[in-house]
DNA sequence: GTCTATAAAGTGATAGAC
DNA sequence: GTCTATCACTTTATAGAC
């Protein structure tokens, strides 16, 4: 995979920065050129000087939070994978490593917590044609992962049901990450302001609990992970 | 609420039906006049002619489709409470309420059923200012009372908790309803070709079961509802 | 109702001066 | 690197002929 270089100052910096904050706003399609020269108090043209083009900029922005992120994740489910040596890993541990990435990538951006967690939103919101081929890749590759550590766990279920369920899980990640100003509005401050490391926490206890619907459990399984997971 | 017609046949039904098709595919936002009245092959002028403005065609789709959705879903949520009487439903009882008049809808339509789940799904993840104040009511309006009546089946979970679980729950359902073809792609065919009855189903328990996660429950429903619930 | 022509504004991109 | 001017298009909407 070739390396990229991510401007760490300077106005290429600032247009990413200006870029980034309007994409999380508003959505990759719904920002123009000129929406970001104009905030960023730069040149109409500075966008198509430094980045090639409007597209060159938008596949740097998903390249450089998706990346990282889907490193991460391998690396945790490896680490997980390793911790259980053979035997099968508990839901959470596994959530977890799909889950935990997006706080240390939210800590090391400089952009505001909810700003990043819209960007990453959309850009796992993007649909079939309109991200380049080498990102929808990327997410298959984390999402096949993810499930073939999860078939371990729940040798019970079928191929068909786990790849379901799956995708019922994801879609409450992308909806946690990219409308929480919607949940906020319809619950009228009731539902908190949670950290979004106890958001995560919720959200995986949520999610095992519907991976795990029907299966019987080990005894040794049944108490331990939920009362004892540390997120 | 003020009586809105909708056209039965002639060329502004056409255009409607060709909208609807070309939202669902590419989203309200990526839809064109042009692309609309290109592909009725309709003169340019049509889409101003009949419905006034591309804008007021986008709401009339909406409105189209989420108010009867809205109704059937109030109607069947009584219809549960009534049926166990100020006593608690079980949460598959509920959910079915809020999820079986997609079912309804897509039947009544007549376009292709994946054409109908994408439009809705897209209306599902419309954000804030992106679609008119009457459509944010009605959808936090079902939101809320669906909650309410959750809450009663789910009495030890605090309002907090219960509020996020409802986001995760919707969060499955929009991507069900969105991105099926994304799970088509990433499951290489693993995922089946399941009637959107059997996915409601499986979305039923797997969405039951999270919002159940840690919470006690009665000898009397521990394995009644999810065995002889009958999706 | 249907159509053409056109207005008015916005789009991404670029050549060329500084 | 920065900026202006401009090109070639596309967008929604509408006036007015048929």
């Amino acid at each position: 995979m070739r390396e990229i270089k991510f401007p760490q100052s300077g106005p290429k910096r600032r247009l990413l920065d200006v870029a980034e904050a309007l994409f999380a706003e508003r959505g990759f399609e719904a920002v123009s050129v000129r929406d970001i020269t104009n905030r960023a108090k730069a040149n109409v043209a500075a966008v198509n000087y430094h980045f090639g083009s409007r597209e060159q900029l938008i596949a740097l922005v998903i390249i450089r939070h998706l990346s990282p992120l889907t490193e991460e994740r391998m690396a945790r489910l490896e680490t997980v994978e390793k911790k259980w040596a053979g035997k099968a890993p508990p839901l959470e541990e596994i959530i977890d490593a799909m889950v935990r990435p997006l706080l240390g990538a939210v800590r090391k951006s400089e952009l505001p917590e909810n700003q990043t967690c819209k960007v990453m939103g959309r850009i796992f919101a993007l649909q079939g044609e309109e991200f380049p081929q080498e990102t929808e890749t990327q997410m298959q590759n984390s999402i096949n992962r993810f499930i073939r550590v999860l078939s371990r766990s729940l040798p019970s279920l079928t191929g068909e049901e786990l790849h379901w369920r799956t995708h019922f899980v994801l879609g409450g990640l992308i909806h946690m990450l990219l409308r929480q100003d919607l949940l906020q509005r319809t619950s009228q401050g009731n539902s908190g302001m949670p950290t979004l490391e106890a958001t995560l926490g919720r959200f995986i206890r949520f999610a095992a609990a519907g991976l795990r619907e029907g299966v019987e459990m080990d005894a040794s399984e049944k108490k331990g992970p939920q009362a004892t997971f540390d997120f």
